[in-house]
DNA sequence: AGAAATATACAGACCTGTCTACCTGTAGGA
DNA sequence: TCCTACAGGTAGACAGGTCTGTATATTTCT
């Protein structure tokens, strides 16, 4: 019986921090093995190669900041509404470590080489749907849209350090579109 | 007197498709030289580091790309306001080289080593600026920090392949803006 | 003569991925 | 209960490629 975490789950958390700290092209599989405390031969019997890595990575990412996410709108959605989205976004952007969208970030760095930043998307698209029939807003599907248009430039505009009144833009901007005439 | 173009011209001419196209950590510098018809020594003599050239990249693309950024909008902008905009930003993603915003697109790769990409926004944010006053607008500034949420948010969407109903919900967005209420 | 460009080799670092050799805990059969 | 087989982990060397940047020697243009 192991006491530690396993040598895959190891590696798997630091690649979640390096990753999204520096990028995937920066950060080394040696950086990943030193830092995770475990052998290259580990690695590779693990994650083949570094795309399954980044595969893992993805997904991993996904799930852990959906439940993020979720739970951050889920917090204010009953009194706030949409205005609970801006929220939830604004307490990320001021996290320390925040450097922007992990699936945005691996498409400019790879471009389409990993369909699970797409993904990502959609499912968070899914969401924000759901969010907008929970509102019975006559278009939940065109309001989601939208929404996801102003929540992928908020981060963008986070992620350039152009955070003046964000925030309150934001918020405006999302319940803007809960408002009839869509 | 050189009858065919500088080796400088030619190394930037070069660096703003391969920079643009497979993103810069990707391009190495042999490839550059390679592609360009030039030698080695040529290019060390002009760029003396890859991040010379990098600025010089970041410096002619946010020309470039601002002029006919504006001459899109201008086309249009009398007749049609803030939907100039949308319709500029839906011809430049139907570009078959369109990757995304190349400012975006470094910050995502580099972090904030290179502030020559926020300078970018800045100054696209003064020219929407200077749009939304043209249009009489009370909140000029204002109007133009949002739009500049939703412009952004639209490259990224456009990037992903996203690209459903995108230009009509951008101008919706867009327009919208310049309604009362701000 | 001198400036600018060319071609090419090279240094040193870093990258992914493979190979060998060894260690350790555990499950199963005799 | 003991022995054995094996899965998983460790440590580190190594191959082959790519990267940035430098050095050398030659050529071309003015």
């Amino acid at each position: 019986m192991q006491e530690t975490v396993s040598a895959k789950d190891r590696i798997l958390t630091t690649a979640l921090r390096l990753f999204y700290r520096d990028g995937i092209r920066a950060t080394g599989i040696d950086k990943i093995i030193a830092e995770s405390g475990v052998a290259k031969m580990s690695f590779y019997r693990h994650f083949p190669s570094k795309n399954d890595l980044i595969r893992a990575f993805l997904e991993a990412r996904h799930e852990i900041w959906m439940g993020q996410f979720r739970a951050a709108v889920e917090r204010r959605f009953a009194e706030e509404g949409f205005a609970a989205i801006a929220r939830a976004l604004s307490e990320w952007f001021g996290e320390p470590d925040f450097r922007g969208c992990a699936f945005i970030n691996t498409v400019a760095e790879t471009g389409s080489e990993f369909p699970q930043t797409v993904q990502h998307k959609c499912e968070l698209e899914l969401y924000v749907t759901e969010l907008a029939k929970r509102l019975s807003l006559p278009a939940p599907a065109q309001v989601a849209a939208k929404a996801m248009i102003v929540m992928e430039g908020a981060i963008v505009r986070a992620q350039m350090g152009l955070t003046d009144g964000l925030e309150e833009m934001t918020m405006q901007l999302l319940t803007d579109l809960t408002r009839c005439g869509n």
